[in-house]
DNA sequence: TAGATTGTTAATCGATTAACAATC
DNA sequence: TAGATTGTTAATCGATTAACAATC
């Protein structure tokens, strides 16, 4: 690799998906693996593992295949797995203490240090041992990198706006608004409703039969 | 439109975006929308809208724009929301529990009709008016055409597999595991560490300021 | 009619894949 | 060395975008 080429977007979430795969191989012991074995387990081509890894650098051997261990340590800090994440949640209803008390979570590194709400009944309960807050608390200074919003529809705009100024500069949403935040602030939305639109589209409608 | 052209899956994923646009504007009882109006809050270019609507038919009136109504119908009926589906969910979990009584999907005309769970703790149970029943009563006919994968990862095959022999069709997916179901399925995969992991990608690395 | 906006074609862009020289 | 597999280039593929004729 010479020029620092811009890294696309798709790239960087196979990356996860090589993460997770590394990870299993890794507690199976083995040594080496090979861009064709990545590839048949994450479900990609071998030559999109191979070009996916050299935006990065050079972590094989020719000829023989990639370390595990070496590979792993090296996905996990470009991910930036291997430092902990400060994560702020907001909204501490079903969804919110669902993704509170998530088992993934604290084995990627990444953990639920706030929550809020503005609702008066659950601010002050105790989830997962975290004590709820008034959102009418922020903006203040977080030290958290990730925010997870998980309002009602209607609120996240604002309450997406009190977490990038209290420092939050990365978003995973979960609340279908489409949010305009500028160039500095990362989004992922997760819009549960849209997937089960898509997944209803294709339902019971078998992919079109090349006739003739 | 004359052949029957495959549609890209980016599109109909836009297509729920534009729907729920177009719900927004007939809740606001605006009559006519132009392709700008719509790309401008689904955020992206006109001319995707109109490329993406063309797939299907033609839908605006020239010099006009597009009768919000008609266009919400067509919208809802290309993607099937039009017809309720019945969702058959396995895992009542937090994050089950959470999905159960998740108040988009209602409004989206998707109903969760059956809980599966494997723990005789929450087998009985009632969530949100459904009773939980055992996993292992499954595989058997269900009348279900959407699944929903909400248990602990290494337990993901198992139950998929279960879910495609009681019927179901398509499958939305939490679990991270990576499901082979053969081309008759579809799968979504709503993976929370790793969008968590995009992310931790993004956070606080500034967009690569062009320094030429 | 003049102005506006569609539907569609053709150009552009970017990502995936195949192929292969380098090399362990 | 012979066999295997990487890293990278070039070819392919598919999706996005711009442009514009059609037409309300």
């Amino acid at each position: 690799m010479e020029k620092r080429i811009r890294v696309p977007e798709p790239t960087i979430a196979r990356l996860a998906t090589y993460f997770r795969c590394l990870a299993d191989l890794s507690d199976q012991e083995v040594g080496v693996v090979s861009s064709e074995e990545i590839a048949f387990r994450a479900g990609v081509k071998a030559s999109q593992v191979r070009k996916d890894l050299s935006y990065f650098g050079e972590f094989g051997v020719q000829g023989l295949g990639y370390p595990v261990p070496r590979l792993l340590d090296r996905v996990a800090s470009i991910l930036q797995l291997d430092q902990q994440h400060r994560v702020a949640l907001v909204g501490a209803g079903n969804l919110g203490t669902a993704l509170a008390g998530f088992p993934g979570f604290a084995r990627w590194n990444f953990h639920i240090l706030w929550i809020f709400d503005s609702s008066p009944a659950k601010v002050g309960q105790e989830i997962n041992k975290i004590t709820v807050e008034p959102t009418s608390s922020l903006p203040r200074s977080l030290a958290a990198d990730l925010g997870i919003l998980a309002v009602p529809g209607p609120a996240a705009k604002d309450v997406a706006q009190l977490l990038v100024d209290s420092g939050v500069t990365a978003l995973l949403n979960f609340t279908g608004a489409h949010l305009h935040l500028g160039s500095k602030v990362s989004v992922r939305n997760v819009d549960l409703t849209h997937e089960l639109a898509i997944l209803a589209y294709h339902a019971r409608r078998p992919d079109p039969t090349p006739e003739s």
